[in-house]
DNA sequence: GCAGTTTCGCAACAGCGTTGCCAAAGTGGA
DNA sequence: TCCACTTTGGCAACGCTGTTGCGAAACTGC
């Protein structure tokens, strides 16, 4: 999914490149930092490339010096550590009844969280003036040093244009060009993306796949869905379109699914949740997880979501049974905030060289004059 | 997918990665070749920078003019196009039953292909003997310049480290490190890679994705395989086990397949083959393609492999009743030599920068001294 | 015949990571 | 206490990348 119009690499890509590279491992190392010759060691740079480039991070107020380390038998290490409040995002989470709204610092560290009921179905003036109330109040908090709002909700949607499609039960917003009207109402960058993408952004991030790991991140809340994340990066397809979990055939010629096929995982699921037997809606997630992890060769399954999260255990237990060995099961760590952090954090991916697609204009904080 | 232990960029690699894009471009404008005003707006690269690297191409042999192209109202471009016969590279194809050696030139072009029948199970020996004889013979046309060999065969295996997990219905071959086993032999380096990914490879450089495109390749033959291209790339998981798509679960709680599952798409279409039920097995097929296409959001179903091509048209009928708009279907445009000729693909992707990842060093064609 | 357009190369350039060298700051053995 | 050794990391010079500025070449159209 490169941005295909222009695959070739100037200087200034490549400066770009490696400095996203540096910072993405500074924030992986956390607050105890790592030295430059770890850094050097971890990029495949020379020490010399990694000392020039933290240097301009630390012109620039990204990164600062963080203490020594012990020795190992030489001059010892000077750790490096990323500065979190030089710069902060803010993440929305549109879901069909509720508005959440987070600002986090460049560390992906929640500073504040406003939660208030919303009508996903109440028209677009309304949604956007709540969320651009919203937002207001949180953004008083970053101090200046906003980057951009990272918005995410159910599909389907376009993420490279950010106009949304017939979202599932909401038709009306079909054709709305989200991002750009709430770029324009908060003068800032908006990047639009399905909630289930930016769940499984916010878990890269969180490191949940190793450099070039995968997962698939599934989300049982009123619908199902998925976030792939193949290579080290989500996996969104052309059209945004993929993860559409919900709609695997499961059992061929089973009851009709309201989006016309038959057997579809999401209605079988949803019967099994709405019967209030979790096993067996357990084990129908656990055979769709199985699929996915045949198909894809993945290293993980997460689990999240609202009616999931109420009873995580047993749906962890119950997916695990059939998984077996073909690979772990965990659930999302970042709980119900793995949806709204993960909004934020598509603003802050394009930093860290964990995009390869980002709708943001590439942000050079370390452009010197 | 990148190698995950050196990710920072330096200029060697710059420079490895715009000569690759530009050689692609050349590889693609076949014969007609393509200008350095048309490389130039294609890659986004400057002109200058474009004739740097043509001019780089050009000594190493790889490339040459071409003759004029009309004038648009200035001095006509003059057109640069690939040399195919600078390089060739050699295909392995081991099937069940027979193997099938090609080699091809720079361009992908077919220069000789040789069949034979094969044991499969006949046991290390034999089959690396019968390779390497294969190979003698179709490499006397190459001339000297040959870059590798590429092998494909069914799975399970590892395609980085080129060793043989318990390949289906072979299970002698568990561990077997066929990859240095033959470059031993041969003398030359040498890439493994599973049939269904080698096949999707070869489609991908034939053009059938286009820029970070996507497909997926449907190989009916004695089993079921698939072989996905997501954002032009190969596809293949962490331990080359993607493409499972055999035995996804279609049929919950359905008829016992081998593998120990219930209910999964090859037992259910192999069973209509065997019942002779053509239309069954194309529906079944075109369930499963449409979960792909779903799950993926993927452009377009490419369909092969022996049992289906004996009647095409009469699958490819089926699968597009099943998918609709979904998605297009066609039949593989490289028929019974899809997999040979991706399996020599497997060597040359590396020089048009179509791998991200390819057990070869990089091909250093242009060092200059 | 001349202005305009388009292609493309030469030369000088800025900026990238690399190399060679050295200072700083520890450890550990004599 | 001293000294050899290891490790970290910066300074300066360097080679190589794509870029910029400029001009020659080659065609169209008035």
């Amino acid at each position: 999914m490169n941005s295909s119009p222009a695959p070739g690499a100037n200087l200034a890509a490549l400066r770009d490149h490696n400095t996203a590279l540096v910072l993405g491992l500074l924030r992986d190392a956390g607050p105890a930092g790592a030295s430059r010759a770890e850094l050097a060691d971890r990029t495949g740079l020379t020490p010399q490339a990694v000392s020039k480039i933290t240097g301009r991070l630390r012109v620039a107020g990204l990164a600062a010096e963080a203490g020594r380390r012990a020795s190992t038998g030489g001059k010892p290490a000077t750790a490096l550590r990323l500065m979190p409040e030089a710069a902060h995002a803010i993440g929305v989470h549109l879901d069909r009844d509720a508005l959440t709204v987070t600002l986090v610092d460049l560390s992906g560290a929640e500073v504040v969280t406003r939660t208030s009921p919303l009508d996903l179905g109440a028209g677009a003036e309304t949604v956007l003036a709540a969320v651009t109330a919203e937002a207001a109040r949180v953004r008083a908090e970053a101090g200046g040093s906003l980057l951009g709002a990272g918005v995410a909700l159910p599909g389907p949607l376009d993420h490279r244009t950010g106009v949304l499609h017939r979202v599932t039960g909401f038709p009306r917003w079909d054709g709305f060009p989200l991002r750009d009207a709430l770029a324009e109402r908060l003068g800032l960058p908006v990047v639009v993306d399905k909630d289930t993408n930016a769940a499984a952004l916010g878990l890269v991030l969180r490191g949940c796949a190793g450099p070039a790991g995968s997962f698939a991140y599934l989300h049982l809340g009123t619908g199902l869905g998925a976030g792939l994340v193949l290579g080290g990066a989500v996996h969104r397809g052309a059209r945004t379109g993929a993860g559409e979990f919900g709609h695997q055939v499961l059992r061929l010629d089973g009851p009709l699914c309201p989006c016309g096929d038959r057997g579809c995982i999401e209605v079988l699921c949803l019967d099994a949740v709405a019967r209030g037997d979790v096993a067996e809606a357990a084990r129908l997630l656990g055979t769709g997880a199985a699929n996915l992890v045949r198909l894809l060769d993945i290293d993980l399954v997460l689990l999240g979501g609202g009616t999931l999260l109420k009873d995580a255990a047993t749906y962890a237990a119950g997916v695990r049974d059939v998984l077996g060995a073909a690979a772990p099961v965990a659930v999302t760590p970042a709980g119900d905030r793995t949806v709204v952090e993960g909004a934020a954090e598509l603003v802050l991916a394009s930093l860290f060289g964990r995009d390869r697609l980002s709708g943001l204009p590439k942000a050079g904080l370390t452009h010197s004059p």
